[in-house]
Order: structure tokens, then sequence, then C-alpha cells
DNA sequence: CAGTCGATTCACT
DNA sequence: GTGAATCGACTGA
């Protein structure tokens, strides 16, 4: 008999931490879509924290409202949001409940179904590039609102999961400044990377938009 | 109800 | 390195 890997989801208790102790843990961890076409499954290499209603960086930091309404339920739901007109980004959501911290899923490495994602990112010059950055990873796995408040924890049938991986060495894990964010929360070291990993996306500072004509 | 801008990506210079 | 794409959520009047 062939050894297969561990298919049991995380446990929600994994979730229902502080969120800076939760990001840099899901390095390594696995993501899985299961898609009309087939599975997909990445291993994440880069994610970002979002303290809630007390971080400025956050979409909880003035309160609850229709787009951020998951962040306020429990721990271990994806919270899906469509930004700048055409892309989603995928989060997870963490504890403790109410507080709607959560992990922002920014670049993983595609492990299985690379030929689905491909076909959804076919832009790409490489592989490398498939889940490099947050709108990549949700396209290449076909990740939309439809999927915002799926439970992540649900069991192998669900659309989407997160299951343990391989995680770095302790030594591998960096942090800094989160990509394109701003203002008072601009500071916080709480991006998480896997050092050296060709699918980090490149970090950027936020930069304002030019003001419309 | 109109104005502003975004947890980004891509094409092009 | 710079700017366009593109739309919906949020803000403030």
């Amino acid at each position: 008999m062939i050894e297969s890997p561990d298919r049991t989801p995380m446990p929600r208790e994994f979730f229902d931490r502080p969120v800076l102790e939760v990001a840099p843990e899901l390095l390594g961890c696995t993501l899985t879509r299961l898609t009309d076409d087939g599975p997909i499954e990445l291993r994440l290499t880069e994610v970002e924290a979002y303290a809630g209603e007390v971080d400025p960086g956050s979409h909880a930091y003035r309160g609850r409202t229709a787009r951020n309404d998951v962040m306020f339920g429990p721990p271990g739901h994806a919270y899906v949001y469509f930004t700048y007109g055409m892309w989603h980004c995928l989060n997870v959501v963490c504890g403790p409940e109410g507080m709607a911290s959560g992990v922002l899923l920014r670049a993983g490495e595609i492990r299985v179904g690379a030929d689905l994602a491909r076909k959804r990112r076919f832009s790409a010059r490489s592989d490398k590039e498939l889940a490099k950055g947050p709108a990549r990873l949700a396209t290449a796995l076909d990740v939309d609102r439809d999927l915002n408040g799926t439970d992540l924890c649900a069991g192998p049938t669900a659309p989407l999961s997160l299951l343990p991986g391989t995680a770095p060495s302790s030594d591998q894990v960096r942090s800094g400044p989160r990509t394109g964010v701003g203002g008072e929360g601009a500071h916080h070291p709480w991006r998480f990377w896997i050092d050296g990993d060709p699918t980090v996306s490149p970090y950027r500072a936020h930069t304002p938009r030019r003001r419309a004509t």
C-alpha cells in the first residue's frame, strides 16, 4: 500500500487563535480546491495578517459591513472580496470570533492541477507565476465570491479546504511590511513568507492612485 | 447620490 | 517604471 497524505483539514481550533500566531504557521500548508474539472492544490508560501477592527489596514477597521460580514463570524471560514473591478482575493478568518481578524493568502506553489490552473492563468509566463500574488492565487484556483463564507475545515467534499502540509524550517520564515498597505498600519511586519521561494510575490509599497481628471 | 479609491495585475516604454 | 483597466463598496453631504 502506498501511504496517502493526510487529507484531514486543519482543525477549527487552529484558526481560533490570534491571527499573528496563525499566519506564519499557515506557510507550507495545503490549500485544496475542488473544481468541476478536477482538484487544484497549492502549498502556501506567502500570507499577510489583518488584525481586525483595530488594524487600519484591515477591511474591518471601520466596523461590520455587508462586505466584511464573514470576518466577524467564526474562524476557519473563507472571506473572499472583489477589488479593482476585476480581481478576487481569499482570506481565512481567524479568532477570536468577533474580532474580525483574517489572513490574506497571497501566494503559493501549485502542486496538483497545474494544467487547470494554467488554463485560468493563461498569461502566466511560467508555473511559478500561476499563484504569485493574491489575485493570481484566487484566479488560478477559480475562487470568487460564490465561495465567500465557505468553511475551510468541513472535510474532503468541501469546494475549498486547508490541510496540513510541510512546514518550512523556522529559519526560512521571514516577515516584513504588508504589500500595498499604507497609512498607520503600513509599518507592521505582518507579511510572512518562505525565504527564497520562487513563488513569493515581490513587495510593493502602497501607491496612492492618481486623481481622476 | 456622486465622488473616490482599492490587501492588483498586465501591457507597454 | 508608468499608467490603464474596471466596478462595487464605502464615505460624506
